[in-house]
DNA sequence: ATTCCTGCAAAGATTTTGCATGCCG
DNA sequence: CGGCATGCAAAATCTTTGCAGGAAT
């Protein structure tokens, strides 16, 4: 089993398919959808069935390894590793390209609302909208 | 047909089901999904069908009156009409009770990343996720 | 040997599409 | 009348579940 996530995986067998999964979502800079986590573990390996990633990818949610995620426009849902730094994306409503954004505007601000509230919170989603630099109408080229 | 919206709805025919959507729409505080719109035209109108419901926030969508939006962990889209001022929100993760937010921290952000990266930012989505007063383990009761 | 993991097939849920009919303008 | 709107049924997607067989501990 992948000794990274070892630990957190406890209770958890070893198997060749939960570390082909973990191994795809960390060579990912954006959240995949589990059609793709499917068809990338198929290429190596033909008798992987698609329930065993959608099990698989919820037992990695349960141990708080995966996250899920939507994106607008689409009823698919896209999964990501949880990382210690987390990560908002810019999406582009054309191409539907995700920039990953380096800053986060939400932590100063999420303490003041917890405050207010009594909202314990625990996570957050941000994401901006618009158009890349390709898609853009402005991007005359010359 | 809903005299608000008859100069964005253009091209669009006067129908009652129309009508219904938006005026459902308009008393929501919070985003909700298909069935609950076929649901609430349903008590008073027998003969509307799940499509034509699809359809009409299709078209509203198109013609921007309508925004579609995903919450974590439930593969169903809400909608919610467009409004001058947007909203974001909390959402419970226990409970799932959505909670508005008054503040939006992301619009001076915006411009910030706008700048440096060349993308057109045309809109954002920002949700807060933990637990409510009433889930939370803090709220002993006494 | 026991327990968890897997593949396959079937079931569920949500959303989309085709077609004939009905209603608006 | 012409064309968009609607209902119904069927199809298309994505996701979950049941069950029997296989693999790991």
């Amino acid at each position: 089993m992948n000794i990274q996530y070892k630990e957190k995986l406890d209770g958890c067998r070893a198997s060749k398919n939960m570390d082909e999964v973990i191994s795809i979502l960390q060579k990912q800079s954006l959240p995949i959808c589990i059609d793709d986590i499917y068809t990338q573990i198929k290429k190596k390996n033909t008798s992987v069935s698609l329930s065993t990633i959608y099990r698989i990818v919820e037992k990695l949610i349960n141990h708080n390894i995966v996250r899920k995620t939507t994106i607008l426009d689409n009823n698919k849902a896209l999964y990501e590793l949880v990382k210690d730094e987390h990560q908002h994306y810019m999406i582009c409503v054309k191409c539907k390209k995700m920039i990953p954004i380096d800053i986060c505007p939400i932590e100063e601000f999420k303490k003041h609302i917890a405050g207010e509230t009594g909202f314990n919170i625990t996570g957050h989603k941000f994401e901006l909208y618009g158009e890349c630099e390709t898609c853009s109408p402005k991007s005359t080229g010359k």
